[in-house]
DNA sequence: AATGAATGAGCTTTCATTCAT
DNA sequence: CATGAATGAAAGCTCATTCAT
């Protein structure tokens, strides 16, 4: 017996994994449909255009393949948000708010062309137990943690006012989104209205983060 | 069933509508404590301490109560907010700022004195649906709509800064207590963080709003 | 509010054993039927004639039900064997052999009249696993411990032959009904099958059991 | 069924018999672990180093398997008890205990060596119905068929006391395994157990099937 | 009006079996 | 032949809702 010829039907290589993505968007089209709780494995699969059985090949639960979604949704965002361009550790007030205004313009361009990510949040929220709330709370504090490492930069260097909190501040920046996706899930939603909106955000932070001599010394902007 | 005539007083006219906010309250509290999804009638039922069937007597829907809830959570909340104090028109940025304190400091007695309803935040999206989330953003769009104005009256006398736009600072007015709120669940909840964050908020909205007058070099009001 | 008269419809007092008295007979019926494996709750039901739910308000799973029917099946036998004549202390081999007899008369009468019976063994089995089998064995060992004692009173009384090991004995004894169920099982359940296996395990315990010497100190019965 | 041309050596003939007994081996093994309804195939399969497809090139059913796991365990028991022995003839109550004596010790070294055999019973239960349990039956009635040959030889010959009745005795006899099984069950299995119980057991038999020679004064045979 | 017993639709999950490769 | 991917039937169990009393 010269060792068996690998009898049998080749394992397909990439198959495991396509199956496993192509169940992650179902679930998302299906959990942004209908909600998590409200969304049936049954649907999952037959939005998939397969067996209910054969979900469970790949995702051992629904609340695993709900973690999934909420990772896909978060990869989704964080590549819309070129996060990589925020670290280009910016060295004056106007290339913080450009790389502000960068990352907010380029989200809106994702939610145009991904309208449903908007109601992923839904979906998120839809579920959201200690463990999800957790891991969203992380990532916030680990992305306003970074923010506020800049902040306290531009602060040392004189480019932001002394009198602000980093971490409080960095925190209210990144809350700066939320009145935007508010007014996405409103569906008011067109190009004038994200421009207005993204300017007086960047307006209003701009404001709050000057340092007031800046007004005598030079021009405000 | 005879009955009928119906002699003397009538059957305590209050009653239904005791009883339905005694249903509201039990049901606030044990979808509070284990969330929507998780909690049988027969939970709200048991707390009340009536009968499963009674509850359906005062409400068509597992769903209808949710409803009743949050607007119980709401007029809880904008009684600790005394929304009132909001109207008593600010006529100066000191005003206003110490308007918005002393709303900010009474959501946060609440939360101290009543820290489960943070966790309703969580209750009410577990439950979210296109129609809730219409309702939440409606009140939402109303309050932000009466600050617009507000502001919109303190840029014509001149003690806001005349380049915000009215409506988006509105929004990001009210999404300032967002962070505080993400404290609170985070369970950082002592006095200290809870003022460095108010005091923190206030000046960056302070920064914001409050008109360069040492450009314009004229009298703010 | 002086105290309501008791509103509702009053919980009918001796509903819920009634119920689960139905319920476990309808087990028992289809348990003995197919095998409890084999034997969905909703056949319970159907058997019972109620809806599948209505057996989880009375029994919190389907392996409780198999408890309560192993009960029932325990007690059935219990009452048939009338194990108070067994505790009627015998004073001489033929009051312990009559004993004996009459216990296994009462069974066959029993398996006569309930002729299912038998098979509940197989149902038992068809479930078994550490615990229950845990609680058979322990059944076993209680009564076979009774059965030692009175062993060795015969013993210390004379008229048990003195080399017999009374635990072993005690456990073969019971053991020797195991015959007549697999005689039962096989379907040979006439009269006569059973009389004559009867008489011949009492020869068989009459020959272990007795002293020898009786046989020529006086006469053998 | 011509066989066919049939061009170079035949494939291993023998080849499809070991993959059946692989997987019986490997089906006794994990039906033993963990019971028959709680083992999937792919369990057998897995243990068998082959892929689920496979084991149904080879049985029709999980049903199937069982049996032949059935099978399995009585050749092994067989194999142990040496019936051979069993099959010399014996010509004295001695020669005949001996045999028992001997078998039952056999038994006890398997039940040593290979601890699991004792829950094969229970796998066996697990699975127990209709047509299982008639192919238990039959073995037992075989082997006490064959049993009661020799006791009537016995009887006939004078070394076994006349007034038993052979078929019976036989299956008492079997049964007298039992006690044993469940020792062993209970895990009461030190050597020193195992003797004990072995001794009385013989002993009871020795009682009940010895003629009371002294009573006739002759030698039997 | 109030109750809780009853229900069945529907859920998640398992797995024996089939079959394309 | 061997394989493992695919499947769907079926299971145990939950619970919103109904309704006889």
């Amino acid at each position: 017996m010269p060792e068996q010829p690998r009898r049998g039907r080749p394992p397909l290589a990439g198959l495991p994994e396509r199956r496993r993505q192509q169940i992650i968007e179902s679930a998302y089209a299906v959990f942004v449909e209908r909600g998590y709780e409200a969304t049936a494995i049954s649907d999952v699969a037959a939005h998939a255009g397969i067996g209910q059985g054969t979900v469970y090949r790949y995702f051992a639960s629904k609340r695993e393949i709900l973690d999934h979604v909420v990772d896909f949704g978060f990869e989704k965002l964080i590549d819309a948000l070129e996060p990589q361009s925020l670290l280009s550790r910016p060295n004056s007030a106007e290339e913080l708010l450009a790389g502000v205004r960068a990352a907010i313009t380029r989200l809106y361009a994702m939610l145009e062309h991904d309208p449903d990510f908007v109601r992923l949040a839904l979906v998120e929220a839809s579920a959201i137990d200690k463990e999800l709330s957790d891991r969203l709370l992380g990532v916030e504090l680990l992305v306003s943690t970074f923010v506020a490492q800049e902040l306290r930069r531009g602060v040392a260097a004189g480019w932001i006012r002394a009198d602000i909190d980093p971490e409080v501040t960095a925190h209210v920046t990144l809350t700066l989104v939320v009145p935007g996706l508010l007014q996405e899930m409103r569906g008011d939603n067109t190009p004038q209205a994200r421009e207005r909106a993204t300017a007086s955000m960047l307006t209003l932070l701009e404001k709050a983060l000057r340092p007031s001599h800046s007004v005598t010394a030079g021009p405000a902007r």
